[in-house]
DNA sequence: GTGGTCTAGACCACG
DNA sequence: GTGGTCTAGACCACG
């Protein structure tokens, strides 16, 4: 269900978040669904516990986990519609990078080109 | 000429690369132009010589500056060129964002007009 | 009878014997009432029998419960007093909360003025 | 500067994050005054360094701290602000308290005057 | 030197 | 069994 890339320069903790905010809005997991435990999770991929912590406090922080003390880890009810409230501060980080390509003489035809190309890539994949 | 936000999450080194790169898109540091020294700039940024160098470093190894032993670092005559070749890389960076905000349910349209509004902005502010 | 929040950080033991203390100082539960039995209440609340027992052990130690081997677990005859009497340990919670307050420049007058709201409420509830 | 106490329940970076917020508040950290740094404080407190980075983090998440890579932490320049803001959550916590005092016939009157007492006691230590 | 991430592993509270 | 906290200590990037 996880996929850890160790060489990655992102945070393994990072990526567990990602991978589990994608599999929430892909609808693999659902509001109230029971998260894998600590432990199960840390010996299934072979990262430490507290890594796997860091990942899930960090989620619960944000209002996508929530955790019961010797239950487990719990999806929350409105985690989707948090993910998505947090997607819109990723127009900056786009802001960032179109300036960048402007600044490279990349002209406007082009990115929007491209963009119009991973749509529709995008739909095929449907 | 430069200047270093110590408060960002971006590397000072990484900072003064980008910089130095926006200068010679802008045309205001030209092929053969000698950078500041090491010490010089460091000075004057308050910033440790060893970010300098590894700046200066990062980007010879690039092929925007040149060394000479003892002269000191110069821009190189094709770093135009490698630099906005390199800016092509910036198009996978680019995928992935519009990637994630594809899974947020943020529409095409909304996105494409978004980048729009970016290049109005940017022909007002020429 | 009694309702349990799950996604509570007070320990389930913790607000079992919160509600059982409320439902003394309301009259509900009397003076040599039977409780309901730990089996019992564990299916009914779907709660694992080692936290009732917890619950009702602790009630013990404090005066409130006691148990009859083989028979359950029954209100003392001084419950109530006990209850009440115990009621101003709060009073140091309270301390640290309003020093707290005192500490974000918040006014005695807001805080009063606050207090003073709790009740015009409570007496409506009446 | 800072005090532990290990034999509380209240988590050791909690207590770093109080004590920071409370040195914050009385003007004694002031915004952009550098915090000490992980290792030095990990020693002269002989605590984890991984339980002062806890708090530290935390401190940065809250937007109290913000750290500079190879630099250190720093106080923010409107942590003040946040913290008083914060603080207006603790009247929840208040409510809670004086709840179950009415509950155990502890009397309006009674409160009120206990608080007043507190803020008296209050003025003299000034 | 300074923060950031991670592993290994212990101990406790809760259920 | 499950999460929460903490120690010990390593290794890396940055300055």
């Amino acid at each position: 269900m996880f996929q850890i890339d160790l060489m990655s320069r992102k945070p393994i903790y990072e990526q567990l978040a990602q991978q589990t905010e994608k599999l929430i809005l892909a609808g693999i997991l659902k509001p109230l669904d029971k998260m894998p435990s600590v432990r199960n999770l840390s010996s299934n991929l072979s990262v430490n516990p507290n890594t796997i912590q860091r990942a899930y406090t960090d989620m619960c922080n944000k209002g996508i986990l929530t955790s019961m003390m010797g239950k487990g880890y719990y999806v929350t009810e409105n985690a989707e519609e948090v993910i998505k409230h947090d997607a819109l501060k990723k127009f900056d980080a786009l802001d960032v990078i179109v300036k960048e390509l402007m600044m490279a003489s990349v002209g406007k035809d082009r990115i929007l080109e491209h963009i119009d190309g991973l749509f529709k890539k995008g739909e095929l994949e449907k």
